[in-house]
DNA sequence: TTTTGAGTTGTTCGA
DNA sequence: GTCGAACAACTCAAA
């Protein structure tokens, strides 16, 4: 079928690997041999924090080696440099995974058109998902609206098979030009997770034969590696949820049925995103633009405690100062952080978002707003308005012991046992340099439902 | 079209 | 200390 000569190009985006890779085996039907690209595009780069950028880099080393030093990384807007590149390795088809998210649609929209008018091809072979967002859809073809009934039909709707590749399933042609070299790594202070797909699969692996059985509870103890810590791996790639789905299949826990769960919610947010491509920056549910925010110094000088986890309330402290120290914090910790933003601060759900997505290696723009949302209350299927965490509660119930916050909180580390989520009680007072508690949780908490109540009349 | 059941992760209060 | 109920009402999904 392909012409003896041929080549394709395979672009990798957020696909850094060589196994279970769709592309190759399209690139393979098309031409007997393949460009490796990889292009650095401004505009991506450009909001990604530099712990994003640093596991970027090293993710495509990882790759470039596995390709035998060939892949081709190029710097510049897509739409111009793939239509060249692929014109001087004379592809008849360009090979990517689809991308659904708001940027990547459009972009390779642009991409698809200007290759087009050079008669060439773009051609699209599966997801960074199990199930391609926009596909799970409900009996009259609407959209899902709910976590549940949407994970049920993607559950019936089913995924294929890992596709059986690797580095040899092409055969790779020296770049026809030179590329720039990837860039050195960025000043981080962040201790980062090893990147590329050796380690993502390794990863996975310790996780597949240690705690995945107990995950169900294991995994809402911060003090405890009871995550899989897989989330950094899918964001870029490294690994396809489709490898974790096939693994978890042969096991038959209720651990292992919770993760294939958080599977789903992954896919459930990039298809909302789809399907909303707004909802990165707005309230999903629109009558939550009634909600009174705070604004002006305080809430600026509210909103610096918070980030630099000087708030007084140490496991929202700890939590801040994890995600400073290591790019990541735990989920059930970002869920208690997220709520001191929104529901004892006041202050826009989207401040902290964007926070998030500066320092997490592992910020993801569909799950990180979308998990906001969540706790905001203006999301979908959430969480309803008179939820709200109690900074203390969820510390003695979670870090039952304090060994999470002394880990993070150094002026706290003298602090024996769960007295430590409660500093102000201590007989000798607040230990010298952590601050006072800078709201009255409880005085925030009514406030918070207060102004619920305005969301509510705006409905009306 | 109408009806019915259900909806990630919590807290507080009173018995 | 433990336990169950209240906290509201609405929208979604499916029969």
């Amino acid at each position: 079928m392909a012409d003896q000569g041929q080549s394709a190009v395979v672009w990798f985006r957020r696909d850094l690997r060589v196994s279970d890779q769709p592309t190759f085996l399209a690139a393979a039907d098309a031409a007997d041999r393949a460009l490796g690209l990889f292009v650095l595009d401004p505009v991506l780069l450009k909001p990604s924090g530099g712990a994003r950028l640093t596991f970027l880099y090293g993710a495509l080393r990882a790759l470039d080696e596995a390709l035998g030093g060939r892949l081709l990384v190029v710097r510049g807007d897509p739409a111009e440099v793939v239509p060249r590149i692929a014109k001087a390795v004379d592809a008849q088809t360009v090979h990517v995974a689809a991308d659904f998210g708001p940027y990547g649609a459009r972009r390779d929209e642009a991409v698809e058109k200007a290759l087009a008018e050079a008669g060439r091809e773009l051609v699209r072979s599966g997801s960074p998902y199990a199930v391609a967002p926009g596909r799970v859809r409900k009996d009259d073809g609407d959209p899902f609206k709910v976590f549940t009934p949407f994970r049920r039909r993607w559950a019936d709707h089913g995924w294929r098979a890992p596709a059986e590749t690797d580095a040899d399933t092409l055969t790779w042609i020296d770049p026809p030009q030179k590329g720039v070299p990837i860039p050195a790594d960025e000043k981080v202070d962040a201790e980062l997770p090893e990147p590329g797909e050796k380690a993502a699969l390794r990863t996975w692996r310790e996780f597949l034969d240690g705690v995945v059985d107990d995950y169900g509870d294991a995994r809402d103890r911060p003090d405890r590696p009871g995550t899989s810590r897989m989330s950094v791996y899918l964001k870029y790639g490294c690994v396809h949820p489709r490898t974790l789905l096939a693994d978890l299949a042969a096991k038959r826990s209720t651990g292992a049925d919770t993760y294939r769960t958080e599977i789903a919610w992954r896919e459930f947010y990039a298809d909302i995103l789809h399907q909303r491509p707004d909802s990165a920056r707005k309230n999903y549910d629109r009558s939550f633009d009634a909600l009174p925010v705070e604004s002006g110094k305080a809430a600026d000088a509210a909103f610096e405690a918070w980030k630099d986890g000087r708030t007084g309330f140490p496991i929202v402290d700890a939590g801040m100062r994890q995600l400073r120290a290591e790019a990541w914090m735990h989920n059930r910790v970002r869920m208690i952080v997220a709520s001191f933003l929104v529901k004892d601060l006041h202050l826009p759900w989207w401040w902290g978002a964007r926070h998030f997505m500066t320092l997490l290696v592992d910020g993801d723009l569909a799950s990180n707003q979308h998990g906001w949302q969540w706790t905001a209350g203006s999301g979908t299927d959430a969480s309803p308005y008179f939820r709200v965490f109690n900074p203390i509660t969820q510390g003695e119930r979670f870090d039952p012991d304090g060994a999470y916050v002394r880990r993070y909180v150094p002026e706290l580390a003298d602090i024996p046992g769960k007295a430590v989520h409660q500093p102000w009680t201590l007989r000798d007072g607040i230990p010298e340099g952590y601050p006072e508690p800078i709201v009255d949780h409880k005085q925030e908490r009514l406030d918070a439902l207060a102004r619920y109540e305005k969301v509510k009349s705006a409905r009306r």
